[in-house]
DNA sequence: CACTCTTCCTACCAACTAAATAGGAATACT
DNA sequence: AGTATTCCTATTTAGTTGGTAGGAAGAGTG
């Protein structure tokens, strides 16, 4: 029900990362290559984007965004490389990392109530279906987020099925 | 994404509500009726069960609860009564409430993003998919908690249908 | 080997919201 | 009048989130 702001700033700088270094329109008008050297670019996955660069490309604090990528290595979701020509690249294709990846990699469990994982909720007496509601909300939300994909975002081809009601 | 305690206790106390005064199995063996007296039970719909009584038999600090239980009465779901033998009781049959109404009275939007209603989020160049993604998970979530009713709950009747995969 | 650049990691601070408490005003029944 | 109860507001406390700062470790370059 909430999207956090780590939430949201991992699913950009992943999306970022994939678009290979930055966004191209940017509202104020700035130039998202902060280094005068484009550097090679060789089209097939695996160029290094800089953190500095995501960060100005989308807006996001750089030592914030630092502690979501390095969430995002651990999850196995990026790759690093230090030193000069470093910077992160996607250990997969865009078209096989989904939103949920992402999602989970920087949140943890999907649904929590209270902060507590769905599952182990603890309901007495007449409320003690609510744990299956939550169970339900939980699948709804997984269905959405495990399908649609880095690439389905980038090529804005997401088709948003809502289940027929 | 995540259900606030605000938003658990809600439904627990419509639950108890609607279920009559309090939950029958307590863990701690204690008695849910805290006057002696039983008072007239018309078993129709329309029994006042007081705050004291819902906060004791959920486990929800009383003073906690009164906001809350004003809230669902701001929104049209409780209808409440002052007096020696006061109380609050549903508006409407608990078959046509449903979980959707009651975390939409306290909780405002059902899915934000950082703190806003998922319609206005402003993402700028790659990330402008993103917002379909959010209104999709917001109209999944929809579907399960305006499907579901306080009497599928309270009947453990709820069929968890996710999509087909 | 120095030097620079960048990722990596830890600790810390500020702001906010959730959660809970306390106390008082209004209302209804006896 | 008196009592029980709901109703409402103001305040406090704790925890999470969002954001910052400052290095330490690795990688390339001269």
């Amino acid at each position: 029900m909430y999207i956090s702001a780590r939430s949201d700033y991992a699913l950009r700088a992943m999306l970022a990362v994939a678009a290979g270094g930055g966004g191209t329109t940017r509202p104020d008008g700035g130039t998202t290559r902060p280094d005068g050297g484009d550097g090679s670019r060789p089209d097939g996955g695996g160029e290094l984007v800089k953190a500095a660069s995501l960060a100005r490309a989308q807006g996001i604090p750089l030592s914030f965004l630092q502690g979501i990528l390095l969430d995002l290595r651990r999850a196995g979701l990026l790759h690093s490389h230090r030193g000069t020509e470093g910077g992160y690249a996607l250990t997969r294709p865009a078209s096989q990392i989904s939103v949920g990846d992402v999602l989970r990699a920087v949140g943890g469990s999907l649904t929590t109530v209270r902060g507590l994982p769905a599952e182990d909720a603890g309901y007495h007496g007449v409320a003690a279906g609510l744990r299956d509601v939550w169970l339900a909300v939980d699948g709804a939300i997984a269905v959405v987020v495990d399908r649609t994909t880095l690439t389905d975002l980038l090529t804005h081809q997401e088709q948003e099925q809502a289940p027929a009601r």
